[in-house]
DNA sequence: TGATTTCTGTACTACTGTGTACAATAATAG
DNA sequence: CTATTATTGTACACAGTAGTACAGAAATCA
């Protein structure tokens, strides 16, 4: 962001930064779900004011997605770098590590993932919500799977299952971590409970540190 | 439709089943999520007019509440039916037999498990909401739990997990089936899934599979 | 400088949603 | 039959909500 205004566009310049807004929007529509969330609290959160929000980002089920779309980028590139360069019960650590850092940011009240917290719900009633929810779930799993097929391929993983079936698994932990998170479980349970499940996953030997 | 009433209170009748009213006060919201339901939406399928809801259950976030108590008093009956007198594998699928039965009940959308549809969102900004939520899963994995110590003491178990753990699996699984069947995952995939997940964590014979 | 463009801020409209007042209704009790 | 009790149905009050119209403000362009 150093070398930003290459060309000033023609009118008034804006008075918000589209992705920091962006950003605040989806932490209100993470607390309190699409429904829950009224513009009022948008424009509060954004600093923008109705009018500009509708300039930049269209109604709120746009802006809506848009935060989707966002959640999802962002999370495919945070996953997709926990998982490189490293052993497997390493990197499937710093990617539970990394989603419970993200499930506990905000110290008053847990928040899990943004997707089951809120996309989940208004998948039941929009079929755009529930086809990138669904999209970014699946997304998700082949990740997982693209890093276990290898492993299985470096001789990483003991278990004889199916590098398919150890991804569903991982990203079923995954998925219960988000959950339990917002349902107010305590961060270090649901640590513990990541630190086994990738032993059981990856076999009980330790990769390549000592076992605790 | 007419029980054997046994002394009919003084005055007018009631219209309407408390019970029933209250399982389709919950179908409303299972679709919608709380925010999403209006009290005419309620009323609408509860066949009762709005002074009659609320002098039946309260306000909304009362009925709803209500609903959620309803909800787990229900997964907790089905599920204890489906643990019991049978070996773990066997029972296991039956669990989640049990779920996707009941998370595909619509034909038209896929309604997922209401909890992690519904409460999982309301648990962002009510805590009774998420303390009902919570409890409700920790109990679901406590029942998990006892039936794994169980299998384990009778030798049904082949893997050195702890039965702590592989509840945890378990219910993790179970978490994943139901909010992918609200993701819009197909019925026939999550079985799949269920099936291989029973056998990894039974400790049976490694499945080969593809992902789909 | 003045014209043009784009965004901002206020005010407003139209609608939805929650909760309630009150009279009518349908039963029982004496 | 009359009094009593509990529920129903209509109608309403009132707050919240999504979305927009329009004038003013802040920039560039010629």
């Amino acid at each position: 962001m150093v070398h930003k205004e290459l060309k000033r566009p023609r009118g008034r310049p804006r008075a918000y930064d589209p992705d920091d807004a962006l950003a605040r929007a989806t932490a209100s529509f993470w607390r309190a779900g699409f429904s829950g969330t009224s513009l009022d609290d948008l424009s509060a959160a954004t600093g923008m004011n109705r009018p500009s929000i509708y300039g930049a980002f269209g109604d709120k089920r746009d802006l809506y997605l848009a935060a989707l779309d966002r959640y999802v980028e962002v999370s495919r590139a945070q996953m997709t770098a926990a998982l490189s360069d490293a052993p497997i019960a390493l990197a499937l650590r710093r990617v539970y590590d990394g989603a419970l850092a993200l499930y506990f940011a905000k110290p008053e009240a847990p928040l899990g993932c943004f997707l089951i917290g809120t996309a989940a719900t208004e998948a039941g009633v929009d079929a755009r919500v529930r086809a990138k929810l669904g999209s970014g779930l699946r997304e998700l799993t082949r990740t997982f799977e693209a890093r276990f097929r290898a492993a299985k391929k470096s001789g990483e993983i003991a278990s004889p299952a199916a590098p398919a079936l150890l991804a569903e698994m991982a990203g079923a932990v995954l998925h219960s971590l988000a959950l339990r998170a917002r349902a107010g479980d305590s961060r270090s349970s649901l640590h513990a409970f990541s630190r086994d499940a990738v032993k059981l996953l990856c076999g009980a030997a330790p990769a390549r540190r000592r076992s605790s």
